[in-house]
DNA sequence: CTGAAAGCGCTTACAG
DNA sequence: CTGAAAGCGCTTACAG
């Protein structure tokens, strides 16, 4: 319970009463000249004298108090299932500059600390810990919703509509699905199957839809066999694979919801002796840089996210908690062509 | 600058004024209830009463305040290069469950935000948002040193060893390297190559000192030839391939300082049309579940990455800021076999 | 066994 | 143009 010293060296806190004495100024007026104030009418030379006891003392305003009084933290949380997922890595990285734009810290937390759930998450936050949430993915129990009514704090679902609250920001996953079959359709293939994600994710159900539309659009009958429900990780795809194949009438081309599913399907499809993308073409959802190296270089579909972690930030941090936000991220969606897809033979 | 009302309602926040009030006693009594002072001798049925209305009334402690008068935030930092690296996001896991059991949060900031370097984040941090500060990789800069230095926080490295300070804790690299490499020993290879890491990386440095000594201790004759600098990304994997084939007396076996490198030597060795492990044998440093899925399956070390980001995080916040902390986490070391290796034919 | 008081370091109307 | 004062919500010796 010692004040701490830094790794070895002891520093006293320096206060804006310091500041002030140093300047010979009440700390009022270097609080002012600190934020900027538009009102305050200050000669240039006390300025100048409030500018250089601030550098000399190297001032740094204490964030327990300036919350306290101000009430705003300064912080914005992110809730996500697991790091281990890159998706969520894009979203994180977006989310940070957008918040330190706004001068603003980043606080990130899974569900695979404590025992788990957005519940533990919201404890340790405690009250007044950070001036909005946004809830990336990951089921939120009825529970968890009601402690987030009861919070007081401004929330915003990411990448996933929320149950029932209308607000939320997500990409176009319809379009980026329907890019993908698009590009197999243009190939020419016409047995094209899904390997889908998970059953209660918002955004499985948004690429299935995009690539029912597709087909439609193409006039390609759909057959329900060709559609068989996955995870987002590679035993999904592998397990997908092997479903599709012992099939009567197996597709020429896969759509995978996800390019981490995908690469479990690639495993599979080598398993089974099938060429990529000689006997099968393969497509997924989301661009990695690791893409580039599976074999074969996996074509994909990249999807914004950096955009939709930083666009849900400014939005958390604009727009009142009280007021309904459903966007949908406009940034351009890209179809990365590798080596994974061709003509059917 | 309103007070910021709860995703569409509105919630007064809750006091310890209020619970004291409700409950007919002194807030100092309430206080002393909510943080379990073992000195505070109370009647049964006043601490009854008090329970009651703290959670009738859903009491939370305000953060700021409680940091303000205590000094202490509650809130341990850890600065990462990049969340898209699965090693730091494995370490950031672990650091954030041991944050958790001591009531803490974990604060994590990249240098991928802002201009970048852990200066935009000391920055950010200003004063008193963290308890102490756990740097993980990466560079730091003489400058950022110094500000670490004034800025009167306790810092601990992660998985590398800072520049004179003596506090880090690390990963056994040396022994890692010594395991994969005994293993492709074993096996019979005797030409082993080493795609090593980046020059400035400190764990690249030591996995190849336990590349040496398994070498020496089996008595292979070293050859500088098979020594190839990568970095820890695909590209570098690659490269490094390039040359090890241009060579005069090509390796039979690769040791890859890390998992993400190897991907990218498995899809080169593809490109040259060598069979793995036919005719070169690959094992890397850390398992990832994606390792299991490559083409083919990748046997790996895997390091006790979790455990690295826990333990540093229990030291940060239980060793005095000026004590000396050098240690090696000796959580257990795996060989995870897998397809990637075979005698040599 | 419980209460009154001081004070952590800020910001912000308000006074002059 | 600048200063004095109140108060954000806690914790913690201290008094009784």
């Amino acid at each position: 319970m010692t004040q701490s010293t830094g790794g070895g060296r002891r520093a006293r806190r320096v206060t804006l009463a310091d500041v002030a004495g140093r300047a010979g100024v009440d700390k009022a007026v270097v609080s002012r000249v600190v934020n900027d104030d538009p009102l305050l009418n200050i000669r240039p030379e006390t300025r100048a004298r409030v500018l250089a006891a601030l550098k000399e003392l190297d001032y740094r305003p204490n964030a327990a108090a300036r919350s306290l009084r101000t009430s705003r933290a300064g912080t914005v949380g992110l809730f996500i299932p697991d790091f281990a997922n890159p998706v969520y890595t894009e979203i994180i990285t977006g989310a940070e500059t957008a918040a330190a734009e706004r001068g603003c810290a980043l606080m990130v937390g899974s569900s695979t600390a404590g025992r788990g759930g957005a519940q533990s998450y919201l404890d340790l936050l405690g009250q007044g810990r950070v001036d909005g949430l946004l809830l990336a993915g990951g089921a939120i129990t009825d529970e968890e919703q009601a402690t987030l009514a009861d919070r007081g704090l401004p929330w915003l679902f990411v990448n996933r509509r929320g149950p029932a609250a209308g607000r939320h920001v997500i990409l176009d996953d319809v379009l980026g699905a329907r890019m993908a079959v698009e590009h197999l359709l243009d190939l020419g293939h016409r047995r094209i199957a899904h390997v889908g994600g998970p059953a209660g994710a918002d955004t499985a159900h948004r690429r299935r839809d995009g690539y029912i539309t597709a087909l439609r659009s193409a006039g390609v009958e759909e057959d329900p066999r060709l559609l068989v429900q996955g995870t987002y990780g590679p035993e999904g795809g592998a397990q997908a694979v092997h479903r599709l194949l012992d099939g009567p009438e197996p597709p020429t081309a896969l759509f995978v919801a996800n390019v981490t599913s995908a690469i479990g399907v690639l495993s599979a499809l080598r398993a089974h002796g099938v060429a990529v993308p000689g006997e099968m073409s393969v497509v997924a959802v989301h661009d990695l840089p690791l893409a580039e190296y599976l074999i074969p270089p996996l074509t994909t579909v990249r999807m914004p996210l950096r955009a939709l972690g930083a666009r849900a930030t400014r939005l958390l941090l604009s727009v009142p908690a009280d007021h309904p936000v459903e966007e949908v991220v406009r940034e351009p969606i890209e179809l990365v062509m590798r080596q994974s897809t061709a003509k059917p033979k």
